[in-house]
DNA sequence: CGTTTTGCACCTAGGTGGAAAGAT
DNA sequence: ATCTTTCCACCTAGGTGCAAAACG
């Protein structure tokens, strides 16, 4: 494969950045945040202190609760994120496409993973809004299992069924945003889209992608980091970056997809997929 | 066309980059550096004092000397350049596909030029060397009219000819390398490569590409800053940059090829117009 | 007449799900 | 039986020079 670049403090970043060092800082900051990463974490659960939320009667999830609270932007465990900086607590963030995750979730969205690395669809995309114009920020992703079960899909019902506990939990892994680090200017103005973020099983993958267990549900989160100038910022780590969680983009990660339904809405909306459309009326 | 970003003190840029506040500060600088921009200048004649020199007999052009040259690396006009911060000064480069470069520039290089804007082959590509890898730096490139004159193509001789006097200056613009800025261990970690450059000849264009005229000769610069992160960096705006210059890459802006010889080779060593190799055995 | 524009066939580069083969 | 891998036809997206038409 090509060059890439390993965070002394971490395992290998998505790629090789311009600001590869600042990259190294916020990943060493990140691992000791203790906010949940994959490598250190029990599975996430939604706050269920949350406004608005009501379980949902079509999951076609067995554990109905985590699936709920679509449409509803949370910021993750509010209560262990202590005090934030201005800079990054008047940040707020717009999921784009969300009707079309919503679609999908209603479904329950299944990603693949292959070896190479497959690159999620719908793609997170996000408009930012109150960042300061001239701070320098960092934009990131990772994933959070949402239990610790293995799942199976049962055809002739069309629903998932537990299989069992989760497999080993996967080597961590965040992606930052390629233009990471970058002014908030320059985020605000225009939609920040995740669309060389790949998704892979291979537990020794080199090419920095994201490593994730098969049959198994996954949270994306989304992470704005305040890139601090001060000499110390290591130690104000905890104040400088917010996480944002959108229920709605939650998924199973598949290597060949399960539910027809979701094949059917992934050939529907994804131009890449255009060659398997029907020429003519279609039926779902 | 999509979302553009224009600089306050100068023509609109390439792209919008990560550090577009950045380059609006350079773009300044490079204004008011007098280092001979088209929007201000004489044409660009390589130094006679540089040792080595020898006029080539087989220029393909009626002024022999400025095509001369070849292979030697050139600081711009060293005499004007004055003192120099030694953040740039120790930096070195090399220019890849040198022994390409040089195969066109025998036969007299022309580079495309078109509406919506068209890349250069042999793509601009260098390695770099004595950066301080801590250090931030812009990479850019801009181009300088090798003369005052326009040209016409002889097909019935195969060669160049003057064809009055140059016509109107273009409108001055420079080309940010998209990564702008970057710490010097990332622009050294592996060749930097022009290949988002694209030259035009609509002097209303609103992409941010190089405006050229055709049938005039350009000589292609190449330029390092140091991004200064002191409060009155402007005023240290002439000791922050450093120069280069390859003239084998100096080419004349076309809206058609004019030599057969020049279109074959083209053929011959750009991957893209693989569609035009002849099956067997070609003649040149 | 010389030069420029436009549409196009033909590439590179890489993102899709399908189908068959392989693995456990 | 269930899950994974591999190869592939078919797309999107965009970089080529060519040829005919248009321009001035």
């Amino acid at each position: 494969g090509g060059p890439r670049v390993a965070a002394a403090a971490g395992p290998p970043l998505n790629r090789a950045p311009p600001g590869a060092n600042v990259q190294a800082v916020l990943m060493a900051a990140f691992l000791s945040a203790g906010l949940g990463l994959p490598a250190s974490s029990e599975p996430y659960t939604l706050p269920t202190t949350s406004s608005g939320w009501e379980p949902r009667l079509d999951s076609p999830f067995p554990s109905g609760p985590s699936t709920g609270s679509t449409g509803t932007q949370v910021v993750a465990e509010p209560s262990k994120q202590g005090p934030k900086n201005p800079r990054v607590s008047s940040v707020t963030v717009q999921l784009e496409m969300k009707a079309l995750w919503e679609e999908f979730n209603q479904l329950g969205t299944e990603m693949i993973v292959t070896k190479a690395g497959r690159r999620m669809f719908p793609t997170f995309q996000v408009k930012i809004l109150g960042m300061d114009t001239l701070a320098d920020y960092a934009l990131l992703m990772d994933f959070v299992p949402l239990d610790d079960k293995r799942y199976r899909y049962a055809f002739h019902s069309s629903a998932w069924l537990v299989a069992g506990k989760a497999d080993p939990v996967t080597p961590g892994r965040v992606h930052f945003h390629p233009d990471s680090p970058a002014k908030g200017a320059q985020w605000m103005r225009q939609i920040v889209s995740f669309d060389k973020l790949k998704l892979t099983n291979n537990l020794l993958d080199d090419n920095g992608h994201i490593i994730l267990n098969s049959m198994h549900r996954y949270q994306p989160r989304f992470h704005v980091v305040f890139v601090d100038p001060r000499e110390d910022s290591e130690r104000h780590a905890q104040e400088n970056f917010k996480s944002f969680i959108f229920a709605e983009t939650q998924f199973t990660a598949v290597t060949a997809y399960q539910n027809h339904r979701i094949t059917q809405l992934k050939i529907a909306s994804n131009p890449f997929a255009k060659g398997f459309r029907a020429t003519d009326s279609d039926s779902w």
